[in-house]
DNA sequence: GCGACAG
DNA sequence: ATCTTGTCGC
C-alpha cells in the first residue's frame, strides 16, 4: 500500500479501480470467527490507533488482538474515509495470529456514494468476506424500523437497496448494515443479530473500540 | 442559496 | 472522531 493517493482526485481514481473487484456471493454459512475493526484518534495531536479484534462467534470470546499507532493516511472526506484508516487497519490485520473468516467494519460498505465504502474497500484489499456496521446513514432512505429486535428496513439509495437499517435492541436506535465484499446482505444482518445479544453495536465493533482507546492511553 | 455529509 | 453534564437504571 505504498502509492497512497494524496488528492481528492486520486482516491476517486483508485475507488473507481477497486470497485470493479468486489464480489457478491452469499459468504460463510456459518463462520466460527469473526474480527472486528476499529480506529481511536487522538485528541491533540494528529495520533491513532488502529484494533482488529477476532472474536469466536459460538460464545463471543476474543481469541486475538491487533493494535497498532499511526497517523491518519488521508484528511477526513465523506465518501473517501477509507483512505484515512486503511493502512493502519491493514497493519494491524497483518499482526494477527488468529486468521478471521469475516471482517466487520465501522462504517459502511456499498451503502456509499460510489458503491465502495470502507467495508468494500478492506475486503477487495484482503479477498476477506467484509461487512459494516455504520452508527449513522452516508447515503439512502428507509422507511420506518420495526420495534422489535431483528427487525429490518431496506436502505435503498438512487433506486437501488444498498443495505439494511437493522434493529438490534428493541428500543434502541437501529444499526445501518451494508454488503461489502463476498457475503450477502442476509448473512450479515443475522451476524450482526448474533454479535448483538445485548448492545446496539455488535460485540466486535465494541471490543475493537476498547483495544484502540486503551492503546491511545 | 441552503442542507447533507461513514469516522 | 472528540468535546461535554446530568441523569436514569442495574
Amino acid at each position: 500500500m505504498q502509492p497512497w493517493p494524496g488528492t481528492e482526485e486520486e482516491a476517486l481514481a483508485v475507488q473507481d479501480s477497486l470497485r470493479s473487484r468486489v464480489v457478491h456471493s452469499a459468504g460463510p454459512e456459518a463462520p466460527t470467527t469473526v474480527a472486528g475493526l476499529d480506529v481511536a484518534y487522538a485528541e491533540g495531536d494528529d495520533r491513532l490507533a488502529a484494533a482488529v479484534v477476532v472474536l469466536r462467534v459460538a460464545d463471543l470470546t476474543v481469541v486475538d488482538t491487533a493494535v497498532v499507532r499511526g497517523r491518519p493516511a488521508f484528511p477526513y472526506v465523506p465518501g473517501l474515509f477509507a483512505f484515512r484508516e486503511v493502512p493502519a487497519l491493514l497493519e494491524a490485520l497483518g499482526r494477527l495470529t488468529v486468521p478471521p473468516e469475516v471482517l466487520i467494519c465501522d462504517g459502511h460498505g456499498l451503502a456509499h456514494p460510489r458503491r465502495f465504502g470502507l467495508a468494500a474497500h478492506l475486503g477487495v484489499l484482503t479477498d476477506l468476506p467484509a461487512f459494516g456496521v455504520g452508527k449513522t446513514r452516508l447515503v439512502g432512505h428507509w422507511d420506518p424500523v420495526g420495534e422489535q429486535r431483528g427487525a429490518r428496513s431496506p436502505l435503498v439509495d438512487a433506486g437501488e437497496t444498498v443495505g439494511a437499517v437493522l434493529r438490534t435492541q428493541a428500543g434502541v436506535k437501529p444499526v445501518f448494515v451494508s454488503v461489502g465484499h463476498r457475503i450477502g446482505l442476509d448473512r450479515a444482518c443475522a451476524l450482526t443479530l448474533a454479535l448483538a445479544p445485548r448492545f446496539r453495536l455488535p460485540e466486535t465493533t465494541r471490543a475493537a473500540d476498547r483495544a484502540c482507546r486503551d492503546l491511545l492511553r
